[in-house]
DNA sequence: GAATTCATTTGACAAATGTCACAAAATCAT
DNA sequence: ATGATTTTGTGACATTTGTCAAATGAATTC
Protein backbone atom coordinates (compact mmCIF):
# COMPACT_ATOMS: atom_id res chain seq x y z
CA UNK A 1 0.00 0.00 0.00
CA UNK A 2 1.47 3.33 -0.91
CA UNK A 3 2.12 4.95 2.83
CA UNK A 4 0.04 8.26 1.24
CA UNK A 5 -3.20 5.87 1.38
CA UNK A 6 -2.94 5.21 5.09
CA UNK A 7 -4.46 8.20 6.89
CA UNK A 8 -7.44 8.27 4.15
CA UNK A 9 -8.21 4.53 5.33
CA UNK A 10 -7.57 4.76 8.77
CA UNK A 11 -9.29 8.18 8.95
CA UNK A 12 -12.73 5.73 7.47
CA UNK A 13 -12.05 2.36 9.75
CA UNK A 14 -12.00 3.78 12.95
CA UNK A 15 -15.21 1.32 14.20
CA UNK A 16 -14.30 -2.25 12.74
CA UNK A 17 -10.59 -3.69 11.55
CA UNK A 18 -10.44 -3.78 7.97
CA UNK A 19 -8.44 -7.38 6.51
CA UNK A 20 -5.43 -7.28 4.36
CA UNK A 21 -7.41 -8.50 1.38
CA UNK A 22 -10.10 -5.51 1.87
CA UNK A 23 -7.34 -2.95 2.51
CA UNK A 24 -5.82 -4.08 -0.88
CA UNK A 25 -9.13 -4.19 -2.61
CA UNK A 26 -9.56 -0.72 -1.69
CA UNK A 27 -6.14 0.50 -3.01
CA UNK A 28 -6.67 -0.79 -5.95
CA UNK A 29 -9.41 1.66 -6.51
CA UNK A 30 -7.24 4.99 -4.96
CA UNK A 31 -4.63 6.97 -6.97
CA UNK A 32 -1.92 9.79 -5.59
CA UNK A 33 -2.16 12.90 -7.41
CA UNK A 34 -0.30 16.03 -7.03
CA UNK A 35 -1.50 19.10 -8.85
CA UNK A 36 -0.91 23.11 -8.88
CA UNK A 37 -3.02 25.91 -7.47
CA UNK A 38 -6.11 26.89 -9.79
CA UNK A 39 -5.91 23.27 -11.30
CA UNK A 40 -9.79 22.66 -12.03
CA UNK A 41 -11.02 19.14 -10.49
CA UNK A 42 -14.51 19.40 -11.09
CA UNK A 43 -16.29 21.59 -13.64
CA UNK A 44 -19.89 23.35 -13.00
CA UNK A 45 -22.18 21.36 -14.97
CA UNK A 46 -20.15 18.34 -15.72
CA UNK A 47 -20.84 14.98 -15.01
CA UNK A 48 -17.93 13.33 -12.69
CA UNK A 49 -17.80 10.28 -10.19
CA UNK A 50 -14.64 10.65 -8.44
CA UNK A 51 -14.16 11.41 -4.78
CA UNK A 52 -10.94 13.12 -3.65
CA UNK A 53 -9.54 13.01 0.16
CA UNK A 54 -6.61 15.88 0.64
CA UNK A 55 -3.49 14.94 1.94
CA UNK A 56 -2.24 18.20 1.69
CA UNK A 57 -3.57 21.72 0.38
CA UNK A 58 -6.51 23.61 0.10
CA UNK A 59 -9.62 23.17 -2.56
CA UNK A 60 -12.22 25.42 -2.57
CA UNK A 61 -16.10 25.09 -4.19
CA UNK A 62 -18.31 27.47 -6.25
CA UNK A 63 -20.38 28.32 -8.61
CA UNK A 64 -21.84 31.11 -10.75
CA UNK A 65 -24.23 33.45 -9.76
CA UNK A 66 -25.27 36.13 -12.83
CA UNK A 67 -21.55 35.65 -13.86
CA UNK A 68 -20.26 36.36 -10.21
CA UNK A 69 -18.74 33.62 -7.77
CA UNK A 70 -20.14 32.28 -5.27
CA UNK A 71 -18.00 29.99 -2.83
CA UNK A 72 -19.75 27.27 -0.92
CA UNK A 73 -17.02 25.66 1.14
CA UNK A 74 -13.16 25.12 1.26
CA UNK A 75 -11.21 21.79 2.29
CA UNK A 76 -8.31 21.67 3.78
CA UNK A 77 -6.15 18.56 5.47
CA UNK A 78 -8.14 15.29 5.76
CA UNK A 79 -11.56 16.64 4.27
CA UNK A 80 -13.06 14.70 1.77
CA UNK A 81 -14.33 16.88 -1.72
CA UNK A 82 -17.25 15.34 -3.75
CA UNK A 83 -20.76 14.77 -3.55
CA UNK A 84 -23.63 12.16 -3.95
CA UNK A 85 -25.18 14.41 -6.50
CA UNK A 86 -22.38 14.41 -8.60
CA UNK A 87 -22.29 10.21 -8.21
CA UNK A 88 -25.60 10.16 -8.51
CA UNK A 89 -25.02 10.72 -12.61
CA UNK A 90 -26.22 14.50 -12.01
CA UNK A 91 -24.11 17.33 -13.77
CA UNK A 92 -22.08 18.94 -11.09
CA UNK A 93 -23.92 22.08 -9.58
CA UNK A 94 -20.48 23.60 -8.23
CA UNK A 95 -16.96 24.13 -9.78
CA UNK A 96 -13.81 22.41 -7.61
CA UNK A 97 -10.94 24.21 -7.99
CA UNK A 98 -7.43 24.35 -6.27
CA UNK A 99 -6.03 27.54 -3.93
CA UNK A 100 -2.99 25.78 -3.19
CA UNK A 101 -0.70 23.42 -5.07
CA UNK A 102 -1.80 20.31 -3.57
CA UNK A 103 -1.67 16.38 -2.87
CA UNK A 104 -4.74 14.01 -3.26
CA UNK A 105 -6.10 10.76 -3.19
CA UNK A 106 -8.66 10.53 -6.13
CA UNK A 107 -11.22 7.68 -5.29
CA UNK A 108 -12.52 5.90 -7.94
CA UNK A 109 -16.33 5.72 -6.32
CA UNK A 110 -18.09 3.72 -9.27
CA UNK A 111 -15.36 0.62 -9.15
CA UNK A 112 -16.35 0.34 -5.54
CA UNK A 113 -19.13 0.84 -4.59
CA UNK A 114 -20.57 -2.12 -5.98
CA UNK A 115 -17.99 -4.20 -3.88
CA UNK A 116 -20.75 -3.36 -0.65
CA UNK A 117 -22.86 -5.87 -1.72
CA UNK A 118 -20.07 -8.80 -1.54
CA UNK A 119 -18.28 -7.49 1.02
CA UNK A 120 -19.11 -6.63 4.36
CA UNK A 121 -15.89 -4.83 5.69
CA UNK A 122 -16.01 -2.75 2.41
CA UNK A 123 -19.82 -1.92 3.09
CA UNK A 124 -18.95 -0.68 6.26
CA UNK A 125 -16.26 1.04 5.28
CA UNK A 126 -18.07 3.37 2.57
CA UNK A 127 -20.80 3.34 5.39
CA UNK A 128 -18.16 5.47 7.61
CA UNK A 129 -17.44 8.05 4.83
CA UNK A 130 -20.85 8.60 4.02
CA UNK A 131 -21.78 9.26 8.10
CA UNK A 132 -19.01 11.69 8.27
CA UNK A 133 -20.25 13.30 4.91
CA UNK A 134 -23.67 13.59 6.18
CA UNK A 135 -22.46 14.59 9.32
CA UNK A 136 -20.47 17.62 8.15
CA UNK A 137 -23.66 18.60 5.82
CA UNK A 138 -26.09 18.72 9.32
CA UNK A 139 -22.60 20.67 10.79
CA UNK A 140 -22.51 22.98 7.84
CA UNK A 141 -26.69 23.42 7.56
CA UNK A 142 -26.48 24.19 11.16
CA UNK A 143 -24.36 26.86 10.41
CA UNK A 144 -25.63 28.44 7.70
CA UNK A 145 -29.12 28.64 8.90
CA UNK A 146 -28.81 28.99 12.46
CA UNK A 147 -26.31 31.87 13.10
CA UNK A 148 -25.92 35.33 11.85
CA UNK A 149 -23.10 36.44 9.51
CA UNK A 150 -20.99 37.94 12.73
CA UNK A 151 -21.93 35.06 14.28
CA UNK A 152 -20.55 32.48 11.76
CA UNK A 153 -17.19 35.03 10.47
CA UNK A 154 -16.45 34.42 15.30
CA UNK A 155 -16.88 30.83 14.85
CA UNK A 156 -15.06 30.24 11.68
CA UNK A 157 -12.45 32.59 13.61
CA UNK A 158 -12.17 30.34 16.44
CA UNK A 159 -12.62 26.60 14.90
CA UNK A 160 -10.51 27.37 11.60
CA UNK A 161 -8.31 29.91 11.62
CA UNK A 162 -5.99 28.70 9.23
CA UNK A 163 -8.58 29.16 6.72
CA UNK A 164 -7.70 33.00 7.24
CA UNK A 165 -4.16 32.42 6.47
CA UNK A 166 -4.96 30.28 3.69
CA UNK A 167 -8.01 31.97 1.76
CA UNK A 168 -9.29 35.38 0.76
CA UNK A 169 -11.46 37.49 2.39
CA UNK A 170 -13.05 37.68 -0.69
CA UNK A 171 -14.19 33.65 -1.07
CA UNK A 172 -14.98 34.31 2.78
CA UNK A 173 -17.23 36.70 1.92
CA UNK A 174 -19.19 34.86 -0.47
CA UNK A 175 -19.05 31.78 1.88
CA UNK A 176 -20.47 33.52 4.38
CA UNK A 177 -23.47 34.90 2.32
CA UNK A 178 -22.45 38.80 2.67
CA UNK A 179 -20.31 41.41 0.14
CA UNK A 180 -17.01 41.69 0.87
CA UNK A 181 -17.06 45.18 2.12
CA UNK A 182 -19.71 44.10 4.67
CA UNK A 183 -17.24 41.14 5.98
CA UNK A 184 -14.47 44.00 5.87
CA UNK A 185 -16.69 46.61 8.41
CA UNK A 186 -17.34 43.39 10.05
CA UNK A 187 -13.67 42.93 11.07
CA UNK A 188 -13.19 46.48 11.51
CA UNK A 189 -14.94 46.01 15.06
CA UNK B 1 -44.48 -8.22 9.40
CA UNK B 2 -46.70 -5.26 10.26
CA UNK B 3 -48.49 -4.34 7.04
CA UNK B 4 -47.38 -0.58 8.37
CA UNK B 5 -43.99 -1.71 8.04
CA UNK B 6 -44.02 -2.53 3.98
CA UNK B 7 -43.33 1.71 2.46
CA UNK B 8 -40.50 1.80 4.82
CA UNK B 9 -38.40 -1.57 3.99
CA UNK B 10 -39.70 -1.11 0.51
CA UNK B 11 -38.41 2.85 0.09
CA UNK B 12 -34.73 1.45 1.31
CA UNK B 13 -33.97 -2.28 -0.51
CA UNK B 14 -34.82 -0.67 -4.26
CA UNK B 15 -30.72 -1.63 -4.71
CA UNK B 16 -30.78 -5.21 -3.03
CA UNK B 17 -33.18 -8.20 -2.33
CA UNK B 18 -33.94 -8.64 1.49
CA UNK B 19 -34.25 -12.00 2.99
CA UNK B 20 -36.84 -13.22 5.33
CA UNK B 21 -35.21 -13.64 7.93
CA UNK B 22 -33.22 -9.92 7.48
CA UNK B 23 -36.57 -7.86 7.38
CA UNK B 24 -37.78 -9.74 10.47
CA UNK B 25 -34.41 -8.65 12.30
CA UNK B 26 -35.27 -4.97 11.57
CA UNK B 27 -38.75 -5.18 11.96
CA UNK B 28 -37.96 -6.48 15.20
CA UNK B 29 -36.92 -3.20 16.11
CA UNK B 30 -39.59 -0.89 14.78
CA UNK B 31 -43.12 0.04 15.79
CA UNK B 32 -46.17 2.02 14.81
CA UNK B 33 -47.13 4.89 16.32
CA UNK B 34 -50.51 7.68 16.35
CA UNK B 35 -50.09 10.52 17.68
CA UNK B 36 -52.05 13.59 17.55
CA UNK B 37 -51.24 17.27 16.43
CA UNK B 38 -48.79 19.48 18.55
CA UNK B 39 -47.29 16.14 19.79
CA UNK B 40 -43.24 17.17 20.86
CA UNK B 41 -41.21 14.02 19.07
CA UNK B 42 -37.68 15.27 19.97
CA UNK B 43 -36.81 18.45 22.02
CA UNK B 44 -34.18 20.90 21.72
CA UNK B 45 -31.53 20.04 24.23
CA UNK B 46 -32.41 16.90 24.79
CA UNK B 47 -30.94 13.22 23.87
CA UNK B 48 -32.58 11.09 21.84
CA UNK B 49 -31.49 8.51 19.57
CA UNK B 50 -34.65 6.81 17.31
CA UNK B 51 -35.33 8.20 14.09
CA UNK B 52 -38.68 7.99 12.19
CA UNK B 53 -40.55 7.89 9.02
CA UNK B 54 -44.19 9.58 8.07
CA UNK B 55 -46.89 6.88 7.39
CA UNK B 56 -49.70 9.56 7.11
CA UNK B 57 -49.19 13.24 8.33
CA UNK B 58 -47.27 16.09 8.69
CA UNK B 59 -44.21 16.88 11.08
CA UNK B 60 -42.37 20.71 11.52
CA UNK B 61 -38.91 20.61 13.16
CA UNK B 62 -37.98 24.38 14.84
CA UNK B 63 -35.34 25.93 17.54
CA UNK B 64 -35.72 28.98 19.37
CA UNK B 65 -33.40 31.87 18.33
CA UNK B 66 -33.88 34.72 20.96
CA UNK B 67 -37.41 33.21 21.85
CA UNK B 68 -38.85 33.31 18.28
CA UNK B 69 -39.20 29.49 16.61
CA UNK B 70 -37.56 29.74 13.54
CA UNK B 71 -38.31 26.31 11.26
CA UNK B 72 -36.24 24.53 9.77
CA UNK B 73 -37.88 21.84 7.57
CA UNK B 74 -41.09 19.94 6.82
CA UNK B 75 -41.45 16.35 6.94
CA UNK B 76 -45.09 14.86 4.74
CA UNK B 77 -45.66 11.09 3.41
CA UNK B 78 -42.55 8.81 2.79
CA UNK B 79 -40.33 11.12 4.52
CA UNK B 80 -37.52 10.23 7.32
CA UNK B 81 -37.43 12.45 10.82
CA UNK B 82 -34.39 12.37 12.70
CA UNK B 83 -30.48 13.65 12.50
CA UNK B 84 -26.77 11.92 13.16
CA UNK B 85 -25.96 14.21 15.05
CA UNK B 86 -28.71 13.41 17.77
CA UNK B 87 -27.59 9.57 17.09
CA UNK B 88 -24.28 10.38 17.80
CA UNK B 89 -25.19 10.93 21.42
CA UNK B 90 -25.37 15.43 21.03
CA UNK B 91 -28.66 17.12 22.43
CA UNK B 92 -31.04 18.05 20.09
CA UNK B 93 -30.42 21.51 18.57
CA UNK B 94 -33.67 21.32 16.99
CA UNK B 95 -37.70 20.68 18.48
CA UNK B 96 -39.72 18.52 16.00
CA UNK B 97 -43.06 18.15 16.30
CA UNK B 98 -46.61 17.22 14.69
CA UNK B 99 -48.12 19.81 12.73
CA UNK B 100 -50.80 17.12 11.79
CA UNK B 101 -52.39 13.88 13.56
CA UNK B 102 -49.83 11.29 12.35
CA UNK B 103 -49.12 7.85 11.66
CA UNK B 104 -45.11 7.53 12.39
CA UNK B 105 -43.31 4.28 12.51
CA UNK B 106 -40.12 4.56 14.83
CA UNK B 107 -37.07 2.90 14.12
CA UNK B 108 -34.65 2.72 17.19
CA UNK B 109 -31.62 3.32 15.54
CA UNK B 110 -29.43 2.57 18.77
CA UNK B 111 -30.41 -1.19 18.19
CA UNK B 112 -30.37 -1.48 14.55
CA UNK B 113 -26.94 0.26 14.26
CA UNK B 114 -24.68 -2.57 15.57
CA UNK B 115 -26.40 -5.24 13.08
CA UNK B 116 -24.50 -3.94 10.17
CA UNK B 117 -21.18 -5.16 11.28
CA UNK B 118 -22.44 -9.28 11.22
CA UNK B 119 -24.99 -8.69 8.61
CA UNK B 120 -24.63 -7.65 5.10
CA UNK B 121 -28.18 -7.06 4.26
CA UNK B 122 -28.79 -4.71 6.77
CA UNK B 123 -25.42 -2.87 6.45
CA UNK B 124 -26.75 -1.88 2.57
CA UNK B 125 -30.14 -1.41 4.15
CA UNK B 126 -28.78 1.20 6.77
CA UNK B 127 -26.31 2.46 4.01
CA UNK B 128 -29.47 3.28 1.41
CA UNK B 129 -31.16 5.47 4.60
CA UNK B 130 -27.71 7.29 5.37
CA UNK B 131 -27.23 7.95 1.24
CA UNK B 132 -30.38 8.72 1.02
CA UNK B 133 -30.50 11.43 3.63
CA UNK B 134 -27.43 12.89 2.80
CA UNK B 135 -28.77 13.31 -0.67
CA UNK B 136 -31.74 15.14 1.09
CA UNK B 137 -29.27 17.33 3.04
CA UNK B 138 -27.10 18.58 -0.38
CA UNK B 139 -30.64 19.47 -2.15
CA UNK B 140 -31.43 21.00 1.05
CA UNK B 141 -27.90 23.30 1.12
CA UNK B 142 -28.54 24.25 -3.15
CA UNK B 143 -31.78 25.07 -1.89
CA UNK B 144 -30.99 27.44 0.82
CA UNK B 145 -27.10 28.51 -0.41
CA UNK B 146 -27.94 28.74 -4.17
CA UNK B 147 -31.04 30.83 -4.30
CA UNK B 148 -32.81 33.81 -3.44
CA UNK B 149 -35.67 34.36 -1.62
CA UNK B 150 -38.16 34.51 -4.30
CA UNK B 151 -36.97 31.55 -6.38
CA UNK B 152 -36.85 29.38 -3.13
CA UNK B 153 -40.73 30.60 -3.20
CA UNK B 154 -41.80 29.45 -6.62
CA UNK B 155 -39.79 26.51 -6.38
CA UNK B 156 -41.28 25.41 -2.97
CA UNK B 157 -44.86 26.27 -4.91
CA UNK B 158 -43.57 24.35 -7.81
CA UNK B 159 -42.31 21.14 -6.47
CA UNK B 160 -44.00 20.83 -2.77
CA UNK B 161 -47.40 22.37 -3.26
CA UNK B 162 -49.19 20.53 -0.83
CA UNK B 163 -47.14 22.25 1.58
CA UNK B 164 -49.06 25.65 1.50
CA UNK B 165 -52.21 23.74 1.72
CA UNK B 166 -51.17 22.09 4.75
CA UNK B 167 -48.52 24.62 6.59
CA UNK B 168 -49.37 27.60 7.96
CA UNK B 169 -46.99 30.66 5.76
CA UNK B 170 -45.55 31.97 9.42
CA UNK B 171 -43.53 28.58 9.78
CA UNK B 172 -42.82 29.01 5.23
CA UNK B 173 -41.64 32.09 5.75
CA UNK B 174 -39.20 31.63 8.68
CA UNK B 175 -38.26 28.39 6.86
CA UNK B 176 -37.43 30.38 3.97
CA UNK B 177 -35.18 32.95 5.95
CA UNK B 178 -37.77 36.24 5.86
CA UNK B 179 -40.22 37.62 7.79
CA UNK B 180 -43.64 36.52 7.42
CA UNK B 181 -44.17 40.13 6.31
CA UNK B 182 -42.34 39.91 3.46
CA UNK B 183 -43.23 36.45 2.06
CA UNK B 184 -46.53 38.46 2.36
CA UNK B 185 -45.57 40.83 0.19
CA UNK B 186 -43.58 38.56 -2.55
CA UNK B 187 -46.88 36.58 -2.80
CA UNK B 188 -48.45 39.65 -3.68
CA UNK B 189 -47.07 40.10 -6.98
C1' DG C 1 -72.92 30.03 16.06
C1' DA C 2 -70.62 33.36 18.88
C1' DA C 3 -66.43 34.13 20.83
C1' DT C 4 -61.80 33.55 20.86
C1' DT C 5 -57.64 32.50 19.09
C1' DC C 6 -54.57 32.23 15.20
C1' DA C 7 -52.99 33.55 10.49
C1' DT C 8 -52.40 36.89 6.95
C1' DT C 9 -52.06 41.37 4.89
C1' DT C 10 -50.85 46.26 4.65
C1' DG C 11 -48.62 50.71 5.94
C1' DA C 12 -44.95 53.62 8.00
C1' DC C 13 -40.53 53.80 9.49
C1' DA C 14 -35.78 52.20 10.93
C1' DA C 15 -31.86 49.41 10.41
C1' DA C 16 -28.90 46.50 7.90
C1' DT C 17 -26.70 45.36 3.89
C1' DG C 18 -25.60 45.83 -0.98
C1' DT C 19 -23.69 48.60 -4.77
C1' DC C 20 -20.56 51.67 -6.80
C1' DA C 21 -16.42 54.25 -6.77
C1' DC C 22 -11.96 54.77 -5.46
C1' DA C 23 -7.75 54.39 -2.48
C1' DA C 24 -4.45 51.75 0.03
C1' DA C 25 -2.06 47.59 0.88
C1' DA C 26 -0.32 43.24 -0.20
C1' DT C 27 1.17 39.83 -3.46
C1' DC C 28 2.99 38.08 -7.83
C1' DA C 29 5.73 37.77 -11.94
C1' DT C 30 9.45 39.07 -14.68
C1' DA D 1 13.37 45.60 -7.38
C1' DT D 2 9.47 47.36 -9.90
C1' DG D 3 5.45 47.42 -12.35
C1' DA D 4 1.16 44.91 -12.63
C1' DT D 5 -2.36 42.46 -10.55
C1' DT D 6 -5.00 41.06 -6.82
C1' DT D 7 -6.87 41.81 -2.35
C1' DT D 8 -8.65 44.68 1.23
C1' DG D 9 -10.62 48.84 3.24
C1' DT D 10 -13.65 53.11 3.40
C1' DG D 11 -17.24 56.54 2.10
C1' DA D 12 -21.78 57.89 0.06
C1' DC D 13 -25.97 56.42 -1.33
C1' DA D 14 -29.82 53.20 -2.78
C1' DT D 15 -32.31 49.15 -1.90
C1' DT D 16 -33.99 45.54 0.67
C1' DT D 17 -35.77 43.67 4.53
C1' DG D 18 -37.06 43.79 9.30
C1' DT D 19 -39.89 45.75 13.02
C1' DC D 20 -43.90 47.56 15.02
C1' DA D 21 -48.73 48.49 14.84
C1' DA D 22 -53.18 47.77 13.35
C1' DA D 23 -56.87 45.66 10.54
C1' DT D 24 -58.88 41.96 8.21
C1' DG D 25 -59.75 37.18 7.42
C1' DA D 26 -59.85 32.25 8.70
C1' DA D 27 -60.15 28.55 11.80
C1' DT D 28 -61.11 26.46 16.27
C1' DT D 29 -63.42 25.83 20.64
C1' DC D 30 -67.01 25.71 23.82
Amino acid sequence: MDILFKPFIDHFSTNQKLSENTIAEICNHLSVLDLDKKYVLIKENQRHDFAYFVIKGAVRSYYLKDGVEVNTWFALENDMVGSLHNFKGNPSRETIELIENSTLISINLKQVKPLMFSNIQIANFINAIIEDYALFLEDKIYFSQMMSSIDKYLILLDKEPQIFQRIPLTYIASFLGISRETLSRLRAK
